[in-house]
DNA sequence: CAACTCGGGTGACACTGTCAACTATGCTCG
DNA sequence: CGAGCATAGTTGACAGTGTCACCCGAGTTG
């Protein structure tokens, strides 16, 4: 499964092939079959484990109390945004794979979710916590996607992904913003 | 290359296969290639269409004076989005294509872009339309991916995506008068 | 009528995911 | 020790796939 982990970072989606997980894993091209239902849920298994390692990462980033609010906050959104620079495959997998299909996955993203979830709590509080989250994930998401299909060139907009989350972070603290809607 | 648009969000991306196209238009698996170097062109094709499709929708609602600048800008967004419940396929095409391949593919998307750029420009002035521009599509693109992904659940975040436009819009707002409408 | 173009059909090639049948390997238990 | 068994892996087949070289027939032009 690490093989095919690294065939997706290596030659993207394209080179995930049975016959190459095999080669990889030094095995045939149907060995797979024996621990994976299908193919669909080897690259869930994948996702999964991205999931995990991003929720990982946040939930450590969470204990640094070093750090202000808002800058844990910042280096979170990053943390997701990092998995789309540094593996834009496996970043494209993680939301290929429809949430409701596998109640695992399910679970390894709600884990991220709530990781966000007390992040941007301690930056707005309990309240709004959760309509400012959709708002920052919803967000990064996009930061992370328009990035890896070369939408966000620097030239056109004046700004990289790394100034969005920075002006996101700062639109959402607590000085200005009103109790809305 | 209607016939592949259909196929597409009928069927989903594994249904847009050469013998369904041709089927579909009455010919033959091969033929397409006749008019396509590739298949990968032929779906580039219509992610051309989807995006020259939005900036037409967007360009019209610019001229609808009727409307605040503020509620032009929420309707663009709201467009884009559209797109991505509607034919979720179609808009996963758009950005998938990696605008840098293809000219003419990026041309129609800086078109979008050009048009979002007027409505942010006509909210926020000239000298930040740059920024809250890119910041507005990351978001709006977001917004889409999570919704189509599953990601975005009410029940979880207690906002669905008309709402979180609502609150960037807002957000972006000039802070002069604030209870202007 | 002849020549020439050109969209489309045909058949082959290498490849894919999938699965049933079979084999080898090692573990456990009498 | 040997019999039974579970497990991982191989093999070969099947239906489809994108792709391409090759061929055909209808239209147009001279």
């Amino acid at each position: 499964m690490r093989a095919a982990s690294e065939l997706l970072d290596e030659g993207g989606p394209d080179a995930v092939t049975l016959r190459a997980v095999g080669a990889r894993a030094g095995v045939s091209r149907g060995a797979p079959y024996g621990h994976f239902e299908d193919k669909q849920h080897l690259l869930t298994a994948l996702a999964v484990d991205a999931w995990n390692s991003v929720a990982d990462e946040v939930e450590q980033l969470r204990a640094d109390l070093d750090a202000s609010p808002g800058a844990r906050l910042e280096r979170g959104l990053l943390a997701l945004i990092r998995v789309g620079r540094r593996q834009p495959h496996l970043y494209a997998l993680m939301f290929s794979t429809p949430v409701g299909g596998d109640p695992v996955a399910a679970a390894a993203a709600a884990r991220v979710e709530n990781e966000f979830l007390t992040l941007v709590a301690a930056v707005v509080g309990d309240t709004g916590a959760r309509r400012y989250g959709a708002l920052l994930m919803s967000s990064a998401h996009g930061i992370a996607g328009l990035e890896l299909s070369g939408h966000l060139a620097k030239e056109k907009w004046t700004v990289d992904g790394d100034e969005l989350v920075r002006m996101l972070v700062a639109a959402i603290r607590p000085a200005d913003h009103p109790a809305g809607s």
